[in-house]
DNA sequence: TGCATCACTATACAAGATGTCCAGTGATTT
DNA sequence: AAATCACTGGACATCTTGTATAGTGATGCA
């Protein structure tokens, strides 16, 4: 009786449904696909199949716990640049890896060949695992800075938004 | 009549039950109350015990639903290192993130002032995103690398296995 | 030593959500 | 015109949730 949504579907990866769906879910994430459906107005069975479509295509990927790094006691985030030897990528992002305390790493163009997050406890903490990532074999140089604050957290809203 | 988790609560922020309960929901973020109980060994009402508190004193922040920015569409990741005028970073700030493709912005130590993470469809819209941000009143200098792989991908599991 | 407190177990119950069907409708494709 | 597709709306049994309560062992404190 009612519908109206514009469905051009495939091809464009996220129509309006979705771009919603996946705003309210940002929103509050426990929902449960009932409640999305009352929220969105459309019937259960269509949030379950586009819930489903989005899993299955990978857009979506899942929905981790939020951990507040802050909260559970690393109070410092920090990022670095680091130069490599040549051809050792592999190997150095293995060792970077195998430190707890780096939460990610890309390999970026530019002057720097990795570039890292982490986290530390304390300062004290920080130059210990700075030396861990200068005593991975293959990492020449290291440059770091400290993150004073975070004016933007980390956010996909704005890309969802746009579609709406 | 089972019991024996070690229970040097609080100061500890995380003991090994939260742990183990936050490295579950890590794996698999959909799992209920119940299911998390069972898995776990233990009642139902510890786990929902756990979770509130855990929720309470801030260290689980929510249960976001993760997309894949490049199933999405955005097949670029980049970072700039901006060098802003002297006591504009509000401003400056301010203005990134009024820019959808701006996913994170921390201001750091170090040579640069200002460090974004950002993403774009294409090398095309990358360029039309940088032009964004150098526009932003403020900013002096902007050097930009793009990601092009990465070896690790964010996450906190390691800090979590350090507990357990 | 003795009592209060705390975290946990174990169980219960109503209310609600989920997984899974299916028939029906309108729009799009061929 | 027929087939296809996404969606609606309803139904059903089963599972989960929110909430409560009684009981147990360990810890803390007077």
């Amino acid at each position: 009786m009612t519908s109206g949504e514009q469905l051009e579907h495939s091809d464009q990866p996220l129509d309006l449904l979705d771009a919603r769906l996946l705003l309210l879910l940002t929103d509050e994430p426990r929902l449960g696909v009932l409640e999305c459906s009352r929220r969105l107005g459309v019937a259960r069975g269509t949030v379950q199949a586009r819930l489903d479509r989005l899993l299955g295509r990978g857009v979506l990927t899942g929905f981790p716990p939020a951990l507040d790094l802050a909260a559970m006691g690393y109070a410092l985030t920090a990022f670095a640049v680091l130069e490599i030897a040549q051809g050792r990528r592999q190997g150095v992002s293995e060792g970077l890896a195998a430190i707890n305390e780096v939460c990610e790493v890309h390999a970026t163009t530019g002057q720097g060949d990795l570039f890292v997050r982490m986290v530390a406890r304390s300062n004290a903490d920080l130059q210990r695992v700075i030396d861990e990532m200068v005593d991975v074999p293959g990492v020449e140089r290291l440059s770091t800075s400290i993150a004073l604050s975070t004016p933007v957290p980390p956010r996909v809203r704005p890309l969802l938004e746009k579609i709406t």
